[in-house]
RNA sequence: GCGGGUGUGGCGGAAUUGGCAGACGCGCUAGACUUAGGAUCUAGUGUCUCUCGACGUGGGGGUUCAAGUCCCUCCACCCGCACCA
């Protein structure tokens, strides 16, 4: 007989609500552990199948601590604020408070369906005052330290959306939420300085158990480069531009300079007789939307401006060209362009017909670029050195001659922080009417999202805040003094920077959690989720961590000691899910078909946790298949203790599979390896199923090590088993490594190589021993008949290899 | 183009330090039980020959007594970045 998922999940779910299970004793004195999903965000189409994958994974990392003594902080809770909510509403005229609470909703029943062991009490919620009271004193505390400022800039502005977006939320000039068009636009705008931490947010990422893709992905986005700031004078002019470069060495083979388009001297030094075609290549330039310049037919265009600069190694006259190949928004937006050394000089050179002249030696300039290492020619003092001392000479050279420094760019910028939307925190600023703009007072946070019913974007970059002026307006209690709140709010980014710290300590009101709990409880001990925060959330999340280290609030450097990213759940056909495809699979027709445990085991067992594997029903149906099979091993159909179950000693049968089930699945778990721990299981209930009896410590061994995965099952299989508390507490079972251990090994022999016969001997057999018995077995004496035996490999306990010919 | 990764039966995937390739599951085949089976149990299942055996981890080459694992080379696919000087 199955057993009846329906009535078991719900019986067990209700008692771990009920009994409050699962809750964490914050100062504990047991040792902790801090496993943490990546929240969710509470759409309205509820929970995928994908989200229960990572979420099951730390379930069961959690669930094994906890039987193994730890003091375990399983939270969960709602990154609700954000882009789709808001749209949501604006299309049907709803509140998105109200919206986004019945998603809530949605989601912590669906969560609830699947057993997770969430302590309850320390839910956070992103939208709640009482959270983002502590958003806004985090904003406070960067604006105090100068690390959150106005400026203006041009920013990626989404009509559609009626918001700015960060870089990093614009894919290929599209908005990374809904593909909408997005362009270039100057705007006056909250930037947090994320660079000031570059190096660090780059530096200290040697030191996290991360995926290495990931730990490479934060670094390209940081994009550290070391080289130098070279000062060029321009030839009958006031003005000097500085250019960045990687290669100072090359200098003596620059012939010709670049500027930015929108570079502020392009203007000044351009010639009488090229200010028209220069204006018209302006306006080209401008007129391209973002599309456009990341188009992939990348042909270099540009034109001169009739000025030239002084090359300062040599006094050269280089002629001075602007071309939108150089880019404004990086290093100084001016470069001295060496054609016969970088690949895109080099295209350009070939463009206009510009010298390029070689100061390397090896490769052929004829056809491209040379960018490897070789002895410097036609470089006066540098010549003969390799590309490292010509780097290192060229540099001490600038310094002495005060024509330039060294100088570290980075490709990060600072993060732009304001969104003129309606469904987000609050910026806690006042701007006065004396021109003056303070931070609220920290007594007066939070300030709080005002109810409205007109959410809509106003178009012109105000937010619809702008518009509620019983809520703008303010006047000084003590000066009489007007201002205007800031209406911008802050990106979704925002409150889940840091949420893992609001878990440790949810309701306190005076701090953002206490000190002592964060001293205890951080860093975060595991942390998993998808591939796609790689750079926002993640390295959001560290800047503020870092911040938050600096000004003593919290005592780790880094928030997220261990990272692992889940793979994605394809559907049946091998694509991605989603709902216009029609493979979508709904999580809860699956725990109404087949039960929560069911689908937390099919999902572990699938692959590897970082694989992207597709759903099969078929696959799902095993999964139910083999938690039948430990029922119906354990359980009658009078649902009584099944006779194979039996008091008593071991069974000479089953130990060594047994202790070896136990140290496997230890193992694996602690190695996030699911699969091949659950695989483990499997072998032991078929040979349980092939012996006579079952030890009981056996069975209960087995069930405490099946917790985590089907905590359900087991829960009901323990009380059956005969006992009345849950299952949660219960000591993770210990393995004996002595049991492990066998008489007699199976050696396999080999013959060049190929497996010819196998053999038992005594484990303690020296190699001559094994050596004697292999060459003297019957099937390996016939295929030695009238060979010679030149050597013979032994490898105890394994296996023996004979060459012989 | 640059960076990271992957490639193993019909399918998902196993395989410490080089040491029996294909654990476990799905699917398939046969048998048992059964009024019945999309239930359950038992056995089998890499390919070719079905007897000995040969061949097999993307292709080719190499090191080694021994290679999925190490080295060289080529190919395919996936992810990220993309004129970042």
């Amino acid at each position: 007989m199955s057993f009846n998922h329906r009535k078991i999940e719900e019986k067990w779910r209700n008692y771990w609500i009920d009994e409050k299970t699962f809750a964490t004793k914050i100062d504990s004195e047991k040792q902790k552990f801090y496993a943490l999903d990546m929240f969710p965000y509470p759409s309205g189409s509820g929970l995928h199948v994908g989200h229960p994958e990572g979420y099951t994974a730390t379930d069961i990392l959690s669930r094994m601590k906890r039987m193994q003594g730890y003091e375990v902080l399983h939270p969960i809770g709602w990154d609700a604020f954000g882009l789709p909510a808001e749209q949501y509403a604006l299309d049907t005229g709803n509140d998105p408070a109200v919206f986004t609470e019945q998603n809530i909703n949605t989601f912590r029943r669906q969560i609830q369906s699947l057993g997770f062991s969430y302590d309850w009490d320390r839910e956070v919620n992103t939208t709640d005052p009482g959270y983002y009271k502590w958003t806004q004193w985090i904003f406070i505390k960067l604006y105090e330290k100068g690390l959150a400022y106005v400026d203006e800039v041009p920013v990626n502005w989404c009509p559609e959306l009626g918001t700015v977006l960060a870089n990093e939320e614009v894919i290929d000039g599209k908005s990374e939420r809904g593909g909408h068009p997005v362009v270039r636009k100057p705007m006056k705008q909250w930037m947090l300085k994320i660079t000031a931490y570059a190096d660090r947010l780059l530096d200290d990422l040697e030191d996290l158990d991360w995926p290495e893709s990931i730990k490479d992905m934060q670094r390209n986005w940081i994009g550290r480069s070391e080289g130098a700031e070279v000062e060029f004078t321009i030839d009958g002019h006031e003005d000097n531009f500085k250019v960045f470069t990687t290669r100072p060495d090359t200098l003596f083979g620059a012939t010709y300079a670049v500027l930015a388009p929108e570079h502020p001297l392009v203007e000044k030094i351009t010639k009488d007789e090229q200010k028209d075609s220069v204006q018209a290549y302006l306006d080209k330039v401008q007129s391209k939307s973002d599309l456009e310049r990341t188009d992939l037919a990348k042909e270099k265009t540009g034109v001169f401006t009739g000025a030239y600069a002084v090359n300062p190694i040599n006094g050269e006259k280089l002629p001075i060209w602007i071309a939108d190949y150089v880019l404004m928004t990086y290093g100084s937006g001016a470069i001295m362009a060496v054609p016969a050394h970088d690949e895109r000089d080099y295209e350009f050179a070939k463009q206009f017909n510009l010298e390029i002249l070689p100061v390397l030696e090896g490769g052929d300039i004829e056809n491209e670029a040379f960018t490897g290492d070789g002895k410097h020619i036609n470089s006066g003092f540098l010549n003969g050195l390799n590309k490292e001392d010509g780097i290192e000479k060229a540099l001490e050279w600038l310094e002495e001659n005060n024509k330039g420094t060294r100088k570290t760019t980075y490709r990060l910028r600072d993060w732009l922080f304001s969104r003129q939307r309606y469904w987000g925190e609050p910026i806690p600023v006042i701007h006065w009417e004396d021109g003056t703009q303070t931070t609220v007072k920290e007594e007066e946070l939070p300030i709080v999202l005002p109810k409205t019913t007109e959410i809509k974007p106003s178009g012109t970059g105000e937010s619809p805040l702008a518009n509620i002026h019983d809520w703008v307006n303010v006047t000084d209690p003590t000066t009489g003094l007007k201002g205007k709140r800031e209406t911008n709010t802050m990106p979704q980014w925002a409150g889940s920077c840091w949420y893992f710290l609001r878990y440790i300590d949810p309701n306190n009101t005076n701090e953002l959690a206490s000190k002592e709990a964060l001293n205890k409880w951080l860093p975060v001990d595991v942390y998993i989720g998808g591939a796609e925060h790689a750079v926002l959330h993640l390295l959001y999340a560290r800047f503020w961590h870092k911040f938050l280290y600096d000004i003593g609030v919290v005592p780790t450097k880094e928030p997220f000691q261990k990272l692992f990213n889940q793979g994605m759940i394809l559907g049946e056909n091998n694509e991605k899910m989603s709902k216009s495809k029609g493979n979508v699979v709904n999580p809860d027709e699956i725990v109404e078909s087949h039960g929560a445990d069911t689908l937390r085991l099919y999902e572990m067992f699938m692959g590897p946790l970082d694989a992207s594997v597709a759903w099969s029903t078929n696959g799902l149906d095993g999964a139910r298949r083999f938690l039948d099979r430990i029922w119906r091993l354990f359980v009658t159909d009078e649902n009584m203790l099944s006779e194979k179950i039996q008091e008593g000693n071991d069974n000479d049968d089953l130990v060594r599979i047994y202790h070896e089930t136990i140290k496997k699945v230890t193992q694996n778990f602690e190695d996030l390896r699911f699969n091949t721990g659950i695989s483990q299981m499997m072998v032991f209930i078929n040979e349980a199923y092939k012996t006579d009896y079952v030890p009981k410590s056996y069975a209960e061994g087995f069930v405490k090590v099946l917790a985590p995965i089907a905590p359900h099952l087991a829960e009901e299989l323990w009380s059956i088993l005969g006992h009345d508390e849950t299952i949660s507490y219960q000591p993770w079972p210990a393995f004996d490594e002595k049991k492990l251990e066998v008489n007699e090994v199976e050696v396999v022999i080999q013959i060049l190589g190929k497996v010819r016969a196998k053999m038992m001997v005594d484990k303690e057999a020296t190699k001559e021993e094994i050596e004697e018995k292999a060459l003297n077995v019957d099937a390996i004496k016939e295929r030695l008949e009238g060979k010679t035996v030149r050597k013979v490999i032994v490898v105890p306990g394994k296996l023996v290899n004979i060459v012989a010919n």
